[in-house]
RNA sequence: GCCGCCUUAGCUCAGUCGGUAGAGCGAAUCACUCGUAAUGAUUAGGUCGUCAGUUCGAUUCUGACAGGCGGCUCCA
């Protein structure tokens, strides 16, 4: 028998083997159960991989990310099965693997209830213990068609990876890789220990050795999707579900969930009494209460004053204007689904706004402007109104009305690298002061094959792009592309920050624009040294890009507990007994006449109660006294954590309020 | 906008197989004045999301609408 040589690779280590023909990937890894797959050159392959002479064969972990993903697919797989024979009629759709999950699409008469997922997993669970190996079989298009003829989604996925190649199966569909990617067409038998398959499935793979393999499991929940993400299609229905390489892993991450819930700012909204949803108003039109106004406000401040210390000039603007306004900026008819219907106003229609830049145009167009004002930065706090479709509003992270910290840059189309670069700089100092440390760039561009969506020749785009791309690589931060999310006027690079618990939220948007100022438009221009008259470029950034998706971010990240310049109450003041209360309503008195936020709980709780409740609402400093206190001229702080500090003498408490607040720090 | 689920006191939630409802927390009042996460008692508070329909009778069944939740699509 002939004789092959091959790399192993497993935990770090390389060793070069000498294997006979036909020897299996899983043959050298036997040691260790928690290799699930193999890596042979850039490619993940099944363990039942026969290794060719020279293959570098490097092991994949089950707890590795690309094991995850194997884990899940496979569990995928098992789920569909357990769909398919609980409901035969049951049609299949995609199922790939997700962060932290997998899901799978099925085309059903009637939409599974909660009841469903708990059948579906008793299902799963006996094909898991059953230990069905998963089988890699090569087919042709032809055959795969015929066996698969019950199966209109999957044809279709065969039809339109077809000829194409497999570079773009992603484009078909999103997952649509992990069913027809990877050249060949290759199905996956489920082959029952006495050689019966048990289910097949049209997949790339590669997948677990046996569904023996998926250790820990749990079915999320199921909602409509679009067949190939297009609204226009039919809505399948998808199960969402999660798998982990052990119990433990399983039950940490169902811990980081309710973490996550625990964190929810809508509720955290509403136990500090910091905002609401009145149905009164609108869906998606909160209102702030004195004590989420205390938020708003302060970093409403704090971002006035950083504008202006970085150079912007603070402008205001009306919240509605004359339709045609929306025409000459483009808005309408490119922008036109997301703002409200017209107002008639005696005849003449008027429109909420959704962006500030027609307004701010119109300012830098209220007299001739010279190159020595450029850059020329208008910024305001603007109220802007999207008619968000009914099902996407959500708590303050998505709303109809809301303020942008939106800033227009007029400069010369020289001057934009370094004014780019500026607003990149600015933004994420701007987050570093509000404690939001761990970010990634995103640059949205054109969709090419959507021409109508977008204004402005190629040229121009491919130049604004070129521009943002190289700000944005310069910057060291990861970059991330996204294909199609430009707006209408112009590629954007948006900033992602990933907030205590590793959630990402998009914040700042920085877009280069040179449709608007364009003379087709509003026709800006600016006179150049030479005398002549130019067009100058216009940026458009939105720091926080929301105020309130914001502050609800601030909220999760903090989990409530904001740092004391933030906190609405900075120090609540707890007696021991009633005849304490003349002495801390003083001291709070001098902590007021510093701007310092205090409040006195003279209730008739006992003070125990009176911690408690002051933990519960997040004060950062307790402040309590009773006789000891009183008689030293002293206080004592107890903190959010526990910690106490007794005995501080009146004047260090005040001082030491004052230094945190005053330097933003965390207590 | 689409699919599914949900809406009972300020909050969290029971409950009524169709005969108009309860708890805990919170609130108010009274007593207690207490050293680091819940003192006790009393009282008030709901046209059971809104509007129609079925019914002798609807909070309960049906429909529409509004609002919410989870997704999809979209997005700051």
């Amino acid at each position: 028998m002939s004789e092959i040589k091959v790399v192993r690779v497993h935990a770090g280590e390389r060793q070069e083997r000498t294997a006979t023909a036909g020897t299996k990937a899983w043959e050298l890894f036997a040691d260790d159960t928690d290799v699930v797959a193999a890596r042979v050159g850039d490619q993940l392959k099944d363990l039942s991989y026969v290794l060719g002479d020279g293959d570098e064969v490097e092991s994949v972990a089950i707890d590795s990310p690309d094991g995850r993903d194997i884990l899940r697919h496979s569990a995928a797989h098992v789920m569909a099965q357990a769909v398919q024979q609980l409901w035969p009629d049951a049609r299949l759709g995609i199922g790939p693997p997700v962060e932290n999950g997998f899901y799978y699409d099925f085309d059903v008469a009637t939409p599974f209830v909660p009841e469903d997922l708990a059948k579906i997993e008793t299902a799963m669970r006996k094909i898991i213990k059953e230990g069905q190996r998963f089988e890699r079989r090569v087919t042709t298009d032809a055959d795969a068609l015929d066996e698969l003829k019950d199966e209109p989604y999957k044809i279709e996925l065969i039809g339109l990876k077809g000829g194409s190649g497999a570079g773009d199966a992603e484009s078909v569909a999103e997952g649509a890789s992990v069913e027809v990617g990877g050249g060949e067409l290759t199905i996956y038998d489920n082959v029952r220990r006495n050689g019966e398959v048990a289910w097949s499935d049209l997949c790339r793979g590669p997948h677990l050795p046996t569904t023996k393999r998926i250790p820990a499991f749990k079915l999320m929940r199921s909602a409509a999707a679009y067949w190939r993400g297009d609204e226009k299609n039919k809505q399948l229905q998808r199960i969402y579900g999660t798998a982990w390489e052990s119990k433990e892993a399983l039950e940490e991450h169902l811990h980081r969930i309710e973490e996550a819930e625990r964190r929810d700012h809508r509720k955290l909204g509403r136990e500090l009494d910091l905002f609401s949803f009145p149905d009164e108003i609108g869906s998606g039109l909160p209102v702030f209460h004195p004590r989420g106004g205390v938020i708003k406000r302060e970093m409403e401040d704090y971002v006035r004053q950083r504008h202006i210390e970085e150079g912007f000039e603070y402008v205001g603007t009306p919240h509605i204007a004359k339709e045609p306004l929306f025409y000459t900026s483009g808005h309408l008819p490119y922008y036109g689904e997301g703002m409200f219907p017209a107002l008639d106003v005696d005849g003449m229609d008027y429109r909420l706004k959704a962006m500030n830049c027609p307004m701010h145009n119109l300012i830098y167009r209220s007299r001739q402007r010279s190159y020595r004002e450029l850059p020329l930065r208008l910024f305001e706090f603007g109220s802007v109104y999207r008619h968000e479709k009914s099902g996407v509003v959500h708590g303050l992270t998505r709303v109809r009305g809301f303020a942008q910290d939106d800033s227009h840059s007029y400069v010369t189309p020289e001057q934009a690298p370094a004014e780019i670069k500026h607003l990149l700089d600015f933004c994420l100092g701007l987050f570093r002061d509000f404690g939001l440390e761990d970010f990634y760039l995103e640059l949205s561009t054109r969709d090419d094959s959507k021409p109508d969506k977008f204004i402005g020749s190629d040229e121009d785009w491919a130049m604004a792009t070129e521009v943002l791309r190289e700000v944005c690589e310069q910057s060291g931060l990861e970059l991330v592309p996204d294909p199609g999310g430009a707006a209408y006027y112009g590629p954007k690079v948006s900033v992602q920050a990933r907030d205590a618990i590793g959630r990402t939220w998009q914040m700042s948007t920085i877009q280069y624009d040179f449709n608007q100022p364009s003379a087709e438009r509003f026709g800006l221009e600016y006179v150049a040294a030479d005398g002549t008259r130019q067009q100058p470029v216009m940026i458009h950034s939105a720091k926080f890009g929301s105020i309130e998706r914001f502050i609800g971010v601030l909220v999760e990240h903090y989990a409530g507990a904001f740092p004391p310049w933030l906190a609405p109450v900075q120090v609540q003041a707890i007696p021991i007994a009633e005849r304490h209360h003349d002495y801390l309503f003083d001291i709070a008195k001098r902590m007021r006449s510093q701007g310092i936020r205090v409040e006195v709980d003279d209730s008739d709780d006992r003070m125990q109660k009176k911690i408690r409740n002051a933990q519960l609402q997040k004060v950062p400093f307790m402040m309590i006294a009773g006789d000891d206190d009183v008689e030293a001229g002293a206080v004592s702080f107890r903190y959010r954590d526990g910690r106490q500090d007794n005995g501080v003498p009146v004047e260090e408490a005040i001082e030491r309020v004052r230094q945190a607040v005053a330097s933003r720090e965390q207590v």
